[in-house]
DNA sequence: TAAAAGGAAACCG
DNA sequence: CGGTTTCCTTTTA
């Protein structure tokens, strides 16, 4: 936010770029308010944060205009008083700070979009999604919005099926919730479109890109550690801190919250739906030897303590 | 009663 | 082959 005037002008060039609607947009507010199934927060991170950060944003500017501009506005109101705050400037103003919401908004989706790569190891752009791929991205888009599970109706279909499928045929296919899941895969779709662009694009360096780089780093490589794993999650408190948390980063205590959540997210990446919190912890204590992970000195139920802490 | 601890064997990229 | 995954028994808090 050093540079509102840059985030101003990305924030257009983004809307208008990946083809994003008001609709869209209203249609991704709407689902940020209303579900909050159990691993809502974890992929919806700064929904709280963004609300509350709307109305900041347009005080923050509204104070710039008062403090910094104001001999600028002095000025000007007494050589053209007309010009002082005209309903012109007024409105500019306006667009701006919807401008800035917006590429928030951008923001936030592609940082859900890239968490949900991560979680369910799969490449952001749907055109490259196997059957498998697409089975998984339903299931966590339907338990994400508490859809029904409609995976059946799509069984067999690869990403690019997907992508040249319209939205009735997705109503065809799930009449209570094709609709949403199209408008959801819309979003994928642009998201993929918009890093495409991106990254053959200019070379300024902009926030959105810096989040795909993020992505890249981390989706690049040789199949996931657990022990990598859980400090993926651990990175991320906000999104997981009510499932996994420190309990001594210095030291790399860390405590399991919830046990069962940490081990559906564990299976879920590596594809093993039968993954529960006794084998999970049965592959942690196989790090006991292997000086990657031990129990912490006064050992505690669910606690455990990173050997090489970061 | 869930978690901790490990042995043993299967699994898989 | 390494890194789990799966299954199991016993012990502990």
């Amino acid at each position: 936010m050093s540079n509102p005037e840059g985030s101003l002008s990305e924030g257009t060039v983004y809307g208008s770029r990946i083809g994003m609607t008001e609709d869209t947009f209203a249609l991704l507010e709407r689902n940020r308010v209303s579900a909050e199934p159990w691993d809502l927060e974890e992929t919806k991170p700064n929904v709280e944060a963004l609300e509350r950060g709307v109305p900041g944003l347009y005080l923050s500017c509204f104070d710039m205009l008062l403090t910094e501009d104001a001999t600028w506005l002095v000025e000007v109101s007494e050589a053209s008083p007309t010009l002082a705050m005209s309903p012109g400037l007024q409105r500019q103003e306006e667009e701006r700070s919807l401008e800035q919401v917006q590429s928030m908004v951008v923001g936030e989706v592609l940082k859900d979009i890239e968490t949900a790569c991560k979680l369910l190891n799969i490449t952001p752009d749907p055109i490259e999604w196997n059957t498998g791929n697409v089975q998984k991205w339903l299931l966590w888009t339907e338990h994400l919005y508490r859809l029904p599970h409609a995976g059946k109706a799509f069984q067999d279909l690869t990403g690019k099926d997907l992508c040249a499928m319209s939205e009735e045929e997705f109503r065809q296919r799930s009449p209570q919730c094709g609709d949403t899941l199209h408008a959801h895969l819309d979003i994928w779709k642009s998201a993929a479109w918009m890093k495409e662009r991106c990254s053959v694009g200019d070379t300024k360096t902009t926030g959105a890109e810096d989040l795909w780089s993020e992505a890249d780093s981390s989706c690049s490589g040789q199949p996931i550690h657990l022990w990598q794993f859980l400090r993926e999650l651990l990175l991320k408190p906000h999104n997981y801190g009510r499932c996994i948390r420190w309990l001594n980063k210095e030291k790399g205590i860390f405590k399991i919250e919830d046990s069962a959540h940490v081990a559906r997210l564990w299976g879920l990446r590596k594809n093993r739906p039968a993954m529960n919190y006794d084998k999970l912890s049965r592959s942690i204590r196989q790090y006991y030897k292997k000086g990657i992970i031990r129990k912490p000195d006064v050992s505690q139920r669910l606690v455990y303590q990173f050997v090489h802490p970061v």
